[in-house]
DNA sequence: GCATATTTGTCCGTATGTATA
DNA sequence: CTATACATACGGACAAATATG
């Protein structure tokens, strides 16, 4: 233990320039989004304060900065759990995604448009395809509907959808039928991209709309089967 | 100090529900958007924390709180600071609320619409201008921006713009010219207003447009005479 | 440039309150 | 109802960084 802090101040002189509540915080968000602390798992203090050796006020600061981002939610006196979104939650993700997505495309001025990390991601997905990596798929799917938002150059949108992204993929470590969730979508981000290659932004906000419509419908079936109506949620 | 602290026992009897660093953060976002605090002054942990009665650690959980809102700013080894707002930031928060208020406007389904809250916020902006009160004017118009958000019925948009608008906020506080900056807008809302009661969306989309982009415009103007184009924020 | 005082970053120990077995 | 486990909040301590003279 007193060896693991010793190596945290190293890490500090090494890259000086972030909080120890933040390496936390990015160690513990992986961990999460990794699927490593799956939804509903309790993460005690003393616990995780211990096997990373860092004291108890500092770990709190890291909790709070995640349940911010709504990966952990915190009940008074209880402690910190790894979240678990209800039906509600996927409708109000998707809600959200619908509304920002398509009004950034709509948005978008004259083409050409800079499509790069749009087409980086349909190109990760295909290689995870190609590999049987679903997971992977899911992420990139993630990624090209990140760069779609990126085109809008708000960084605040960004960050915002960001988030959402990640509470995202808190859903699919409940579902956990990976290929029948991502599989789909490739070939539709694709020609997503396509039309917005042609300039055709009108036809891809169609496309969109119609894209985000399934996936919500899809998603809310098996997310039913597998948690219940409530969603079985702490909060 | 050890009354203070007393009488923050009491209040956990009373109302129970809340943590104290959640108090303590209530209590400073209202002294910032009141402008209490203006953007730039330092909050010290010895000063706030003996102000108020709590420990240093409790204080700094109510800044971590505050920094994910975007209000503070905390600068390593250096303490936290009321936002400065660049030109940027006021020009990406104005994109922002084009892209979701336009969004949620054209996302209407079919009128007529629950506009109470809409009305009211016109009704207390015209309170506030018969009474010269231009900073309640301002409240106003936010109010009324947040109810028209609050038609998507998207949980997590209303929460996203909340912050938005509470940045904005900020902006105000660093021009304060009240007057100049809100009551132009007093009518543009009841416009906008009578058009939605009317079930004319796309021409409520319109005007919110062309509000927006004026907005913007005026607030840069003033904006930059008053900061200096690099707005001298800390970071 | 240097020495000092101030402030923050981090951690610990502990008393109290709350939830649960 | 009691006992246990845990979270809340406080105060103190020391190192490190910053500000001040």
């Amino acid at each position: 233990m007193a060896e693991q802090a010793a190596s945290w101040a190293d890490d500090r002189v090494l890259l000086g320039r972030t909080s120890t509540a933040e390496r936390v915080s990015d160690i513990l968000r992986g961990r999460i989004t990794d699927g490593f602390f799956p939804p509903g798992t309790r993460l005690s203090e003393e616990g995780i304060g211990g096997a990373l050796g860092v004291s108890r006020n500092t770990l709190r600061e890291a909790f709070r900065l995640l349940t911010h981002e709504r990966l952990l939610v915190h009940e008074l006196n209880r402690g910190v759990f790894v979240r678990v979104l209800t039906v509600e939650d996927v409708e109000d993700i998707h809600r959200t995604r619908a509304l920002v997505e398509c009004a950034v495309v709509r948005g978008l001025g004259e083409p050409p448009y800079v499509l790069d990390a749009m087409a980086a991601a349909v190109a990760e997905g295909e290689r995870a395809s190609a590999e049987g990596d679903w997971k992977a798929l899911g992420t990139a799917n993630i990624h090209f509907h990140q760069a779609l938002v990126a085109l809008a150059g708000s960084e605040r949108t960004d960050e915002v959808m960001r988030s959402v992204f990640a509470e995202l993929r808190l859903a699919f470590h409940v579902v956990d039928e990976p290929r029948r969730l991502h599989e789909p979508y490739l070939a539709r981000n694709r020609q997503i991209l396509r039309m917005l290659r042609d300039g055709n932004a009108a036809e891809a906000e169609r496309l969109l709309a119609v894209y985000l419509q399934d996936s919500l419908e899809r998603m809310v079936e098996v997310y039913r089967r597998r948690v219940g109506d409530d969603g079985s949620a702490p909060g």
